[in-house]
RNA sequence: GGGGGUGUAGCUCAGUUGGUUAGAGCGCCGGCCUGUCACGCCGGAGGCCGCGGGUUCAAGUCCCGUCACUCCCGCCA
């Protein structure tokens, strides 16, 4: 919670904030603004809690007041009114003598503006100011519609030991007003704020403003806030300077469709916002600052999934020249791991070094390149115990190239038989030919039907490569390699969540390096880059040159926390030689070089430092953080899955006159049907 | 581009095999209430059952189409 440190005594709102009151300011005069979050009225006693950007402070209005002397005051009715049936007598000049409080019980309603008229009138007719102001007072406040916003005057009173509220900072005090300014009256709410319940996507963006005054929410947005401030200062504490790229750009060699605004200066033409600041970075490289940050917006014109924003997101991108891999895998694993323990409230995090992964070796274990290390189960490969089994399914499937993976389930051989028949007829639906098991609730008496068709050295020696202990159970996923991968993190998330081993209080990090330069497309048959086509083969030149191309790994490296990959990164290829046989390989001339990176392609033979850096996205380090799967929750004004904002209505249409100024015209589209 | 989910009061939701006047909680309006903190109690208003078409004696309910939001695949460091 940040602190309210400046000198309020000349603001007309407020004296204090509403998370400051207690009772130790007992007696004195104290000013607050916000908005009402609550209010409980007990007719003659008022309660309203006032919410501001800091706290909430109870207030207090009361109906303390003797009835006018046209009243009995023997009788115990209160003053406020009620009235005959008869109330057409009922005049503002002639209410004397006609309010009945022995009868009062059995009398009919008035209208609010008849009975405010009655007030009004008995406010005149009151000898106390005092009291006439009391009243006004009650009746302006019990008006009021919650979310207006109101500034107030009054003593701080302290609460008594029983009416003490525990779950507030300011509970041990009150505030007991003595006026109020109506600051901003609020239209009664599409949407509650002061509770915490799932409302429509569509009206949570239609009223955003409403929507993030809410508690919850308001957490997220300053968690995000706040951990956007700690990587800020530790990339500064760290040497690192931060610029700004340009927003009006040219396309950069990310793989995404570019969002294109069109040019008025140079009708026809567009510039591309850009999808990362990459080549600009390369480029500060160039030109000398050692050590570049940014908390970079980048746009890329994608599909949008629960994890990503159709359009718009943020890196902390940076670069750093003369360094080697493990100087950059180090910079980051610092800054991330100390915003991590600063904001992880007590929940774990992988102690530095954070372990490092080749990525065969992650499709392996893990059967993805980002892998949940929250998760226990290894995946290993029994290919070869099966080669020549008596298992012949499986024997028959290795000698035509597939291989065979084992996953480990902690203490499943006691499932029921349907625990492994629903899991075999899950992986049918998800296309494979399905998925066998041996259970071990004895290491040497696996069950099943594969531990009968085989022999018990090959069941033993299984066992013995997946670590089985007693009472465990080992399942197999047999495919061709790629399929075999993938499904068999399925298995493993699945087996995971069955056989409840995922550890859901902590971060693990991990490093996932030497990713392979190229790959094949699996369409075209070409060679083409594997992922980002600036990093730098490992063996440079030579690998390029003497080797086969599916071979070379590139100086990438990932960095993942509990299977979400925060950031991928590399070592530049910052030789125009090398670079140039990096693209001849996957099919572009020098000229497409040239024609698509001008910019680079220039900077590249003038003086180049090796360099390399790496972009974790934001959102995906806050969504860890505040524990949220959906990227909409952290974001104040997130756009919709089809990329309208439905609160500001954008995209809109343009008029002619904006069009015709960037020399374009509207497309008659409906002229067509 | 493809597949799934949802759509009933301002909000959250219930609504039986297709069958009378579509219900509840919250909110709103009115009444009562001096220690609440999701205050409580009583009463009231509020509905194009997303939209269009079809089947039927009869549709919130079944069928077809469509729109919006959403989840996933494709796509995307």
């Amino acid at each position: 919670m940040p602190t309210f440190s400046s000198n309020m005594s000349s603001n007309p709102y407020r004296s204090q904030h509403c998370a400051a009151l207690r009772s130790s300011q007992k007696g004195e005069k104290v000013r607050l603004s916000g908005w009402i979050s609550r209010k409980r009225n007990h007719g003659r006693l008022l309660f309203v809690d006032l919410r501001d950007s800091w706290g909430i402070t109870q207030c207090v209005l009361e109906l303390n007041i003797s009835p006018p002397s046209y009243i009995d005051a023997s009788s115990n009715q209160h003053p406020v009114l009620t009235v005959r049936e008869d109330k057409e007598d009922i005049t503002r000049s002639g209410v004397k003598g006609q309010v009945d409080w022995e009868q009062a019980e059995n009398l009919g309603s008035v209208s609010s503006s008849e009975r405010i008229a009655l007030l009004e009138d008995m406010i005149a007719n009151t000898d106390s100011n005092s009291e006439r102001l009391q009243v006004e007072l009650f009746l302006k406040m019990e008006k009021l519609g919650l979310e207006s916003v109101i500034s107030v005057e009054g003593q701080v009173r302290a609460r008594s030991a029983e009416t003490v509220n525990q779950n507030l900072p300011t509970g041990d005090a009150e505030l007991a007003v003595s006026s109020i300014d109506i600051l901003s009256q609020a239209a009664p709410l599409p949407i509650p704020v002061n509770r915490d319940a799932d409302y429509p996507e569509d009206l949570r963006l239609k009223y955003r403003f409403l929507d993030l005054r809410r508690e919850s929410m308001r957490k997220k947005i300053l968690l995000r806030s706040n951990v956007i401030a700690s990587l800020r200062s530790r990339m500064m504490k760290a040497g690192f300077t931060e610029f700004q790229t340009p927003i009006l750009t040219a396309s950069s060699p990310e793989g995404a469709r570019d969002f294109l605004v069109p040019s008025r200066l140079q009708p026809h033409k567009f510039y591309a916002l850009p999808q990362a600041p990459q080549q600009f970075k390369q480029l500060l490289m160039i030109a000398g600052f050692e050590r570049y940050f940014q908390i970079a917006p980048c746009f890329r014109d994608e599909d949008a999934r629960s994890d990503r924003s159709p359009g718009e997101f943020y890196q902390l991108d940076f670069e750093m020249a003369f360094a080697t891999q493990e100087e950059i895998m180090n910079t980051l694993e610092a800054v991330l791991s100390g915003t991590f323990v600063e904001f992880s409230n007590g929940r774990m995090v992988t102690s530095s070094p954070f372990p490092r992964i080749s990525y065969a070796d992650a499709l392996l274990r893990y059967g993805t390149d980002k892998p949940d290390l929250r998760n226990p189960i290894v995946i290993c490969d029994v290919s070869d115990l099966f080669a020549d089994s008596a298992f012949t399914t499986f024997a028959h499937a290795v000698a035509n190239g597939a291989c065979v993976r084992a996953l480990r389930a902690p203490g499943a051989s006691s499932k029921p038989r349907s625990f492994f028949d629903k899991l075999n007829d899950w992986s049918r639906s998800e296309g494979q030919k399905g998925l066998g098991y041996i259970a071990y609730p004895k290491l040497e008496d696996p069950q099943g039907p594969i531990a009968r068709n085989i022999s018990s050295e090959l069941s033993m020696a299984l066992a013995k490569r997946a670590d089985i202990k007693d009472g465990d159970a080992l399942f197999f996923v047999c495919a061709e390699k790629k399929s075999a991968e993938s499904f068999s993190a399925l298995v493993r998330q699945r087996l995971a969540e069955a056989c409840a081993c995922i550890a859901d209080n902590s971060f693990e990090f991990c490093w996932v390096v030497d990713f392979p330069m190229y790959e094949r497309d699996e369409t075209s048959g070409e060679i083409v880059f594997s992922h980002n086509p600036f990093s730098m083969p490992q063996g440079g030149m030579e690998a390029l040159t003497g080797q086969d191309p599916l071979t070379i790994v590139a100086s990438q490296y990932d960095i993942v926390c509990n299977g979400v990959e925060l950031s991928s990164g590399a070592l530049r290829n910052h030789d125009l030689a090398t670079l140039e046989r990096a693209f001849e390989i996957a099919g572009y001339s020098n000229r497409d070089l040239e024609e698509r990176f001008p910019g680079m392609f220039s900077a590249l033979r003038y003086g180049v430092p090796p360099h390399g850096g790496a972009a974790p996205g934001i959102e995906r380090i806050v969504m860890l953080l505040a524990g949220e799967t959906n990227i909409r929750e952290i974001t104040c004004f997130p756009l919709t899955q089809m990329g309208q904002d439905i609160l500001m209505g954008a995209p809109s249409t343009a008029s002619a006159e904006q069009l015709q100024a960037l020399g374009l015209r509207l497309l008659d589209l409906e002229k067509k049907e």
